[in-house]
DNA sequence: CTCGAGGCAATTGCATGCACTTTTTGCCTT
DNA sequence: AAGGCAAAAAGTGCATGCAATTGCCTCGAG
């Protein structure tokens, strides 16, 4: 029925699905634990259950949201155990990527990093949370480019993106901002020195500790064991 | 149509599909490259389209297919570069398996790790490298558990699969049977240490070696660059 | 009042059908 | 004979329909 998808870009209708639902999980729209209506979906983005019921199930697969056969899709509950999992894991494949990067970055790579990284020093006096967080995304996309490594790269965003619901307010912690600056400061020195141990060292300390900033929200936010049901 | 479906485990029929069609491209009995036409599938397995389609998607998400949209879907061909990361990346995570095994494993994680390796012995002596080949992987497996972290765990097993079509041949190498003991007994050695570092470096070598032995057969099972059309 | 069995509504799982895209084939032109 | 165009064939993408399963609600027994 009608002519074009109007919202999300482009693509096959299941692959707009899939990043329809998919951002609204990683962007904390969708919580842990809500329940995925087929019908309502298919009814919200106007298409129907068929590319819904292929995105839910792709989403699945990546571990985004959790199906019980015959009962239904819930974006996927992580047990206090597993988010802990995950972000050692996290800590792990930055540190790979870190010391990778210090190896392997191409100059120009190292000058963009640094470059960037300068720039962005600003906005930590600014106190510029949000602008922070792109150059932060950034920073870390350029790190886990920077490996040269294809499949290492795609781990590691994919763990990103399933982290990113319990890491998005973790710049609101009083004074995180300037430390996560040093932090950073210290893996590029490291990469401009070629010292992969150090770069691999400064990153999973890194990580480590935005693990900490973040398990303070998490247990404010997910206080509940199981789903809610509501 | 007609009454239960007779082969493959049970689960939903899209979950037998995956496994099946999975199993068939990780096995190696469908080779990269090869189309994976929704109809004969479907028709090869007795159900409908849509299973089968909702299957190819989830493993596509996966990295086991890949879909063209519109044009139909072939098992994922990868480049000779990509493959050589997924090495890489295989080589890393075992050694963050083997060296947070190392600090992690339980006593009774060390007693069965070593009592199989020791017992895989006989195998080597015996030269029976299809008995060898199961208590590899087994080998393998404890030390992605006895790190003690499901989402590690998960990566692991994941790139395990997508490298099974081009490692399955390694043991035919003369003399691959013992040095492989030998590098699992340097890995064992230093778990039982306790020492981390070593078992991480131990592992780290010891796929490496593996990744080179592969590759003789990739060169050979896959000569041409492009998925070849019949 | 609590507990359990049975039936009903809601929702998922799969099959089928139709529209649209891609690919192939056969014919015409140069 | 080769190239290009067009029409048909094949195959994918999505929508809809129906069967099956689940969860809920009611009703009855203890």
């Amino acid at each position: 029925m009608s002519g074009k998808r109007s919202l999300i870009r482009s693509g096959t209708t299941v692959d707009q699905m899939v990043r329809a639902i998919g951002d609204r999980i990683v962007t904390g729209f969708l919580r842990p634990g809500e329940k995925l209506d087929e019908a309502s979906l298919a009814a919200r983005f106007d298409v129907s259950r068929t590319p819904v019921r292929e995105a839910l199930g792709q989403l699945s697969a990546m571990g985004l949201v959790e199906r019980r056969p015959n009962r239904g899709a819930i974006v996927a509950v992580v047990t206090q155990e597993h988010l802990a999992s995950m972000f050692e894991s996290m800590a792990e494949l930055e540190a790979i990527c870190a010391r990778l990067s210090a190896e392997r970055m191409t100059s120009s790579e190292r000058r963009a990093l640094e470059v960037e990284h300068q720039a962005s020093a600003r906005l930590v006096r600014l106190g510029a949370e949000e602008d922070y967080e792109y150059f932060n995304t950034e920073f870390h996309t350029r790190l886990y480019r920077g490996a040269h490594n294809a499949h290492i790269y795609e781990m590691t965003v994919m763990t990103r993106s399933r982290l990113a619901p319990f890491r998005r307010a973790q710049f609101m912690l009083p004074g995180r901002l300037a430390k996560s600056w040093q932090e950073h400061d210290a893996i590029v020195t490291a990469i401009m020195r070629g010292d992969g141990a150090a770069a691999g060292n400064a990153a999973k300390d890194h990580v480590a500790i935005v693990s900490e900033a973040s398990a303070v929200f998490v247990v404010g936010d997910q206080p509940r064991a199981g789903p809610q049901h509501p």
